[in-house]
DNA sequence: GTTGACCCTGTAGTTGACTACAGAGTTATA
DNA sequence: TATAACTCTGTAGTCAACTACAGGGTCAAC
């Protein structure tokens, strides 16, 4: 038979770098489910709570809040229920992802002009000319 | 002779969507310059205020920190400075740019692989296979 | 020439997202 | 079996990024 391996707190967290604290303080905000304990009550995590973790921790740094993040895993957690609203709001979501590419991709283009004009070493004012970095954003 | 524009706190904030007090905020940890007073110490900001607030707003939406919209801004301001460095700063900034485009575009493609296995209405259990939201962020 | 809408400074409060105890129980190891 | 290294709950503290006063001065317009 199969061992079926479960973690508890310190190992998700060091197998996750997510604080063991920030475990306790995400199952309370929603955003892990309730993990089965053992008769003393200490949580024992199946595995796939690190691929979630690692979902978390790589839409915080894209700039999702909590509440977002935690609106982005019901759309997973929900796969069983209705599937229409489920795709509406993934649709939704595609839309903002996408507005969050192109902006990011503006800056780096303005980065990228910028490297390009002060491409030589020293001459200070040569690279002026990358008032760039703020008029593609006019249009925003 | 062309007649020089300059604003005013309540102005700044109705054009640019940012709080008046937020803009004194910014103004205490840097990100805004301390600009001109009238003689009763008014601030007196110039239409460039909007630009720069603008490029702030949507770094803060992309998930930059004030600390590193900060720096962000710092290679604009140090355009007459020694251009090596910031040439190089510049460099890095647009390798971490990139990482996150690539993330973002990562959790696209998860919604949108979602998307369709779902395209149906109803049918439950059917856009199940959706794990795909996590399975592309074991890499990270 | 006063009223109301602005601006000033300084400081205090709020919200989101942790992070750190205290005080008590549990488990692994020597 | 005792000691260290965990875990538990509840609560309090921290940090970034605002947001909201209080107690005053300024200015335009009636």
């Amino acid at each position: 038979m199969t061992v079926q391996r479960s973690y508890k707190r310190g190992e998700v967290a060091r197998l996750s770098g997510v604080g063991a604290e920030t475990l306790r303080y995400y199952e309370k905000v929603g955003l892990l489910p309730e993990p089965p304990r053992t008769a003393a009550r200490y949580r024992e995590y199946p595995p796939e709570i690190l691929t979630r973790l690692r979902f978390i921790q790589s839409s915080k740094k894209l700039g999702f809040s909590l509440e977002e993040i935690r609106s982005l895993l019901k759309l997973k957690d929900e796969k069983d229920r209705s599937c229409g609203e489920v795709r509406e709001r993934a649709v939704m979501k595609i839309a903002e992802v996408n507005q969050k590419i192109e902006e990011l991709q503006w800056i780096r283009d303005d980065l990228e002009a910028l490297v390009e004009r002060c491409d030589g070493q020293g001459k200070p004012g040569d690279c002026a000319i990358f008032t760039t970095l703020e008029d593609k954003h006019k249009e925003l």
